[in-house]
This record gives C-alpha cells, sequence and structure tokens, in this order.
DNA sequence: CAGTGGTCTAGACCACACT
DNA sequence: GTGTGGTCTAGACCACTGC
C-alpha cells in the first residue's frame, strides 16, 4: 500500500511530447486528445460507420500504444459531443440519426400539450426538389463558390393534419449527387437518417438564428394561414465532421399550438 | 512493471456500496455521485459563496475519505453544468453571474452584425416593480400557492438608444424581501449578479418556449413599433440549485437587427 | 461464462500561477 | 519553490450484456 514500486517514469507524460503512432507533434497537446484526433479520422474516413461498434477500449489502447484511461478519456469527449454513444457491457457505437427514438434530434418544436413528438410521426409533403446555381449568400453559408450547383427543397410537415413547418433547404450538389423528389417522398423517416444512409453524410452539429416574421402570400398559403400569421424564422447551417457546413435550412413554424423549446446551462 | 504489489481489494468498489461520510446508501450510487451530491449541499448551504475557490481537490480527498480521481470525477461533472469553475494553477471557483465576461450568460439574443455583445452595455430602463398575489399560472409555475406574494418587474434593454427587449418578470416574494425599483435601478449589471450579492440566490439552469408573437397597444409603445410588428415571445423559468424554480420572466424581443442564437449538438 | 464499459485507487509527472 | 489543476499509467473490481 506504500513505498510504489511502480517506475514508469516514462509511460507517464514523458509519452506526451513524443508521438503516437508516428506523427509529429507540432504543437503540444495532451495524449488524449491526440487519440480523438485519431478517433475522429476513423469517423470521417468511413472505418466505423453510423449505428455499428467501434473497438473496445482496450483494443484502441492496444493500437495506439496507450494505456485504456487515456482512451476512455477521448471517448468521454466525442460521446459528450453526441459522435458516439456508449452502452455498458455491450460497447461503443457511432452515433446515427437512423434511430427510432432519437428522430428529430435537431428539431426543438414542441407541442405545447403533449410529452414529447408523441403526437404522431409528423406528415411530410415535399413541394418541390430542384438543381439549380448557388446564389453568393447560400454559397458562402455552404463553402461553395457562386454558382456551383446546389439542391434545393422546400417541403411542408404537418402534425395532426395540421400544416406547421414550411421548410426551405439547400444541398451542395457533389456530396448528395442523385437525390431526388421521389427519393425524399419515399423515404419514412428523418431526413438525416436518409442523408446518412444514402449520401454517406453525417450531420453532427448545428447553428441556428432564430426571428419573428410574417408570411408572404406563398408561404402564407403552404401553411394555411393569414398573412399576420407571425411565425418563428429558423435559419440552420448543419455541419458534418470537421465543421464542414452541408445544409442550409429555412424554416418557418407556426407556434400556435407548438413553441421553440431551449435549456440553457 | 509486472507482478502487481497493489493488494486495495477494498479501496476499489469496495468502499462503493458503503458509506461515504456515515449516510447510507439506499440505491446504489458510484461513489463519485455521492461526493458531488454532499459538494451540491456545500454550494446550496453557502458554505462556499459565488466567486469563491472550494478546497482543493487533495483536502476534499481528505475530507470524504476518497482518491484524488473520484473527486475529481465529481467535480468535473459540476463544472460541465457550469455550477464550478476550473482554473489551472489557481484552485477550482465557484460559478457566478457577477463576473464582467460572463454577462447575460442566458441571453442568447446577438447582434446581426457585430461580434458578441460588444455593441456596449444595454440600457437599462425598469417600467415597473410592484408586489402582488400570485395568480394561478404564476403560482404553477414557481411552485407557489395562488395568492401567495410575488414581486412583478417589467423593464425596457435598449441596444444602441433602440429598445429592443421588453420583460415581465415574476419573482417569489419570501426570497426577495426588500427588492425595490430603486435597487433595481441603481445596479449596474446583471440582474441575476444582483440576485447572487443581494439575496443569496443563485440562477443555476433555466428552460426556455419561444414563439411568435404581435404586441398589444402597451407593448408596442414601450418598445415603440407598430403593433403589426411580429416580436420573438420568450418564456423562460429559471431554477436555483435543486431544480427550485426561482423566476418566470416573459420577454419580447425585436429581431429586425438582432437574432436568437441557438446552437444544437 | 467471457467481454464490454464503469468505477476506484495510488502514484508519478507536467503545466500553470503566485510569491 | 510551492500549490493547484491536468495528464497518464497500471491494476483491481463492479455492473451489465449476451453467449
Amino acid at each position: 500500500m506504500t513505498s510504489s514500486p511502480t517506475p514508469p517514469s516514462d509511460g507517464a507524460a514523458g509519452a506526451a511530447e513524443g508521438t503516437v503512432i508516428g506523427l509529429p507533434t507540432p504543437a503540444f497537446s495532451p495524449l488524449y486528445q491526440q487519440i480523438k484526433g485519431l478517433i475522429l479520422q476513423s469517423l470521417q474516413s468511413g472505418e466505423w460507420k453510423p449505428g455499428e461498434a467501434i473497438p473496445s477500449e482496450m483494443d484502441l489502447a492496444a493500437r495506439y500504444r496507450v494505456s485504456q484511461g487515456t482512451v476512455r478519456k477521448a471517448i468521454d469527449e466525442l460521446a459528450a459531443e453526441n459522435l458516439l454513444v456508449r452502452r455498458q457491457g455491450k460497447g461503443t457505437f457511432v452515433a446515427t440519426h437512423a434511430e427510432t427514438h432519437v428522430q428529430y434530434r435537431f428539431l426543438r418544436l414542441m407541442p405545447d400539450a403533449g410529452d414529447i413528438q408523441s403526437e404522431g410521426p409528423a406528415e411530410r409533403d415535399i413541394i418541390d426538389c430542384k438543381r439549380l446555381r448557388a446564389t453568393a449568400e447560400i454559397a458562402r453559408a455552404l463553402a461553395l463558390r457562386t454558382g456551383d450547383s446546389v439542391l434545393q427543397v422546400r417541403r411542408v410537415l404537418a402534425f395532426a393534419g395540421r400544416p406547421t413547418i414550411l421548410e426551405d433547404l439547400w444541398l451542395p450538389g457533389t456530396p448528395f449527387k442523385g437525390l431526388t423528389a421521389e427519393r425524399l417522398s419515399d423515404y419514412h423517416g428523418a431526413m438525416y437518417a436518409l442523408f446518412e444512409t444514402e449520401f454517406g453524410v453525417r450531420m453532427v452539429r448545428a447553428e441556428e438564428k432564430i426571428r419573428a416574421v410574417l408570411p408572404d402570400a406563398s408561404q402564407a398559403a403552404l401553411l394555411k394561414i393569414s398573412k399576420s400569421t407571425p411565425l418563428l424564422s429558423v435559419e440552420r447551417i448543419a455541419y458534418t465532421y470537421n465543421d464542414v457546413p452541408m445544409e442550409l435550412r429555412r424554416g418557418l413554424y407556426l407556434t400556435d399550438t407548438h413553441h421553440y423549446r431551449n435549456v440553457l446551462s
């Protein structure tokens, strides 16, 4: 219990300034951060796909030549960022939008009364889906060049028969080659789940800017409301790994029976 | 390096099912969670006040008779919840609203152009501040009984001379005995900082419900806008330790030059 | 039962801040 | 230098899952 026999003096932080797997360390960063970066690379490269299990902590520790605790800390952070999901006794899994109980992970609109989104699945109606050239504004949001090919989708979501959300969204043309209105209409599930399974694009993070606005004539018609009904304007940019923007979305939310919920801490 | 001499066999999880400082363990919970609970108690009781340093990890480990790593994990979670702030080389401090660079920690309204809230401090204008009896609705939100004494405050916040936020807020009468319009007007700083220093009430967490609305006549007058200008309605309930609600706030945000920013992950 | 993540300990050393 | 939080290791045992 006393007089430690432990000698390492090497394993400790001595390795932190060295290399992990052959990569040099330009500026100092903790070992577990480097491991986190390597795991991130494997996620981006598709070595481990959404829904799949990644190697066990022991395996990863052996692979990267570090202790289990160091791998654990790296995974902890990735789990905190919702990139990985830990399941005791089973393993660690790549997070996915294609799970029944995590549907609508980025949708913050809640019914005023009912508990969760247990008001039944939303009825989706694809209004439009076409390719066009990016305006300067859209190009900037998606980190493209003006005139690059983008896909534009317009749809309406209804709850209990009541049109509640009108969304316009723009996707970069190249990664989403082959996406059509039919594919979208046929797919029953979260749109981000389709992006994952069909195009290998996983949305990891998003930022929203919210305003109060009045609809124009066409918007009011699609939502079947008057032009004087105030709506929530929700502009979202969604990012994949490495903060690469992959979607610009402009939503109009009807908030007479629903509200946008946010928790601050 | 091999043939470990370490025997503990006790220190490990053996202690996890036992007691920490004399408290029984009804259902199983990890040691570090129990430590977290004990630290939380010290925070609530005021043993360590906002802005102050708590004892070092080593001291706490000795106090609770656990290893430093266990204390560390408890503190990690409390820091993740923004109840504590770690500062390398200096210590761990109780989080506070009374710090210049953490001003407006719960305000998500951002100017469309400028970077942060560096558009100068908002001009605050207390319109009203009076005691009254809680309606059923307000009592429910604040976990009071209908008719209990509550304090109602109405104020306008302006940025660059432009009225932008109209807020009504209700506070339970008992904890905020002695709060007057003068105290509010004289205080230059975040309202939650005043609550901390003057009333010992620290807001820890909040939930917001957001809608798009049109102002009534008096609201439009105070914000100097037309009745047809859509506004963001932000209803907030703020909680102290232990999920006790301590404030109901209804804000109307003008979103022509500002937006409500939210990050999803 | 074996395998996985989860908890706990003990000890070493590093990075940072104050004095 | 001393003290604080931060990183890293090694090893033990617990809790959960599924064969």
